[in-house]
DNA sequence: CCATAAAGTTTGAGTCGTCAAACTTTAGTT
DNA sequence: AACTAAAGTTTGACGACTCAAACTTTATGG
């Protein structure tokens, strides 16, 4: 069983690759994902890589291996059918409950993991809209666009924030966009750096490129 | 914050202090309880010594100060209202709930907790009939006397299960006995080394001492 | 009252996860 | 091609927690 610190690390290093364009992790990302000094980061990558869970050529990006990845997932699920938990049964704040299930996902036996998952209706993704992998490991990957991609005028629907920064889910939050809420893409500035939404019944929001970039939608 | 480590010796002494006649807890004993050597629990008593936690004369017995008690109900608390949620809301077994509690206890943040205790309906006692103590640190101790106190032809009300293990738990729920339920004292046997119980509407039970002991009872 | 078992302590060593700081490699300028 | 900043690695050390095994103290019962 691996340990709630190698856990981590083979969660940050999965989220880190399906971010970057090269599908690698970095060292410097990933000690910071972790909240460790680079160095901590090398010799815990070693030792990664020494039980298989990893591929990280010298001085080149870290990627998982089968095994990883079949961790990564089960972590995964274990964390957001806990968020999903902690804010419909619990009715805690969507932005405040990222950090409490990081600390919960190591904690939760299968059996107990399976219990809750049943309790809450076998959701498929969670408050965020990021989509729950499968006791299986299997998961919805893309289920919308960024934000910054749709034109003037384009009537969609928010699907995944993908982002799980504090401050930043406040703001989203505030703004009325979450999962399934529905918008209309009012305007898109000349240069591209920020995009103006029209939410239904409600109030107009401008986002900055790097904010609509982390908003997936679809068209409605 | 202690740490975890921490928080399960706090733990296992103020169990084993309740425990035993004279209110100290062994260190063989403790070291059993956490499950380490006892040149371990020795070591640890010594920091936890430093830091005002307990009392630990040398060659004697551990006690815990006020401030070790305070963390001990704390997470007591934590444990008692983990518990009560995986049986009364996800189902899980009366017996196989201890392990699973004994983990989550150390990963669940104030908030979140009183968030739980709320869904809950504030309850005043875990599945076992032990008592959680309040926010506040208080409990209710001492709420029926052992079973194997009662004379013949008590009519009784069992308030709780004074013990953890699997087994005995799985065979006490297996006769019918939990908290709430109500028996009558069909027979003690002439040493006193066994008494039997008939439980309402239900089939009869004869218990040894030792396990007699475990279960405590108030008259109807 | 004293032998001895049980309880408690000490010592030396090991693992895990961490840091700071010195060092090496890579990659992007100019 | 040479310089440099950023990324990555190595080293030595530390704190928390653990063990096994040797040792000391306490309690007990013959």
């Amino acid at each position: 069983m691996a340990s709630e610190t190698v856990e981590n690390y083979i969660k940050a290093i999965y989220v880190l690759c399906r971010e970057s364009p090269s599908g690698e992790a970095g060292v410097v990302r990933l000690a910071q994902e972790v909240g460790v000094t680079k160095g901590t980061a090398t010799s815990m990558i070693k030792r990664l890589a020494k039980s298989k869970l990893v591929k990280a050529p010298r001085y080149s990006g870290v990627t998982l291996t089968a095994m990883g990845k079949k961790i990564a997932l089960d972590v995964l699920r274990r964390h957001r059918i806990i968020e999903t938990f902690l804010v419909s049964t619990l009715n805690l704040d969507w932005a405040d409950v990222h950090e409490e299930a990081e600390r919960l996902e190591h904690a939760l036996s299968p059996r107990t993991l399976d219990r809750l998952d049943e309790f809450l209706g076998r959701p498929s993704t969670d408050p965020h809209g990021d989509p729950i992998p499968s006791a299986s490991g299997k998961v919805l990957e893309l289920r919308g666009k960024a934000l910054s991609a749709f034109a003037r005028g384009a009537k969609v629907e928010i699907v995944q924030i993908m982002d799980q920064d504090r401050a930043f889910l406040k703001f989203v939050a505030q703004s009325g966009l979450k999962p399934r809420v529905r918008a209309l893409v009012q305007d898109v500035s000349a240069q591209g750096d920020s995009i103006t939404l029209r939410v239904t019944r409600g109030k107009s929001v401008t986002l900055s490129r790097s904010a609509a970039s982390k908003i997936l939608a679809r068209l409605q």
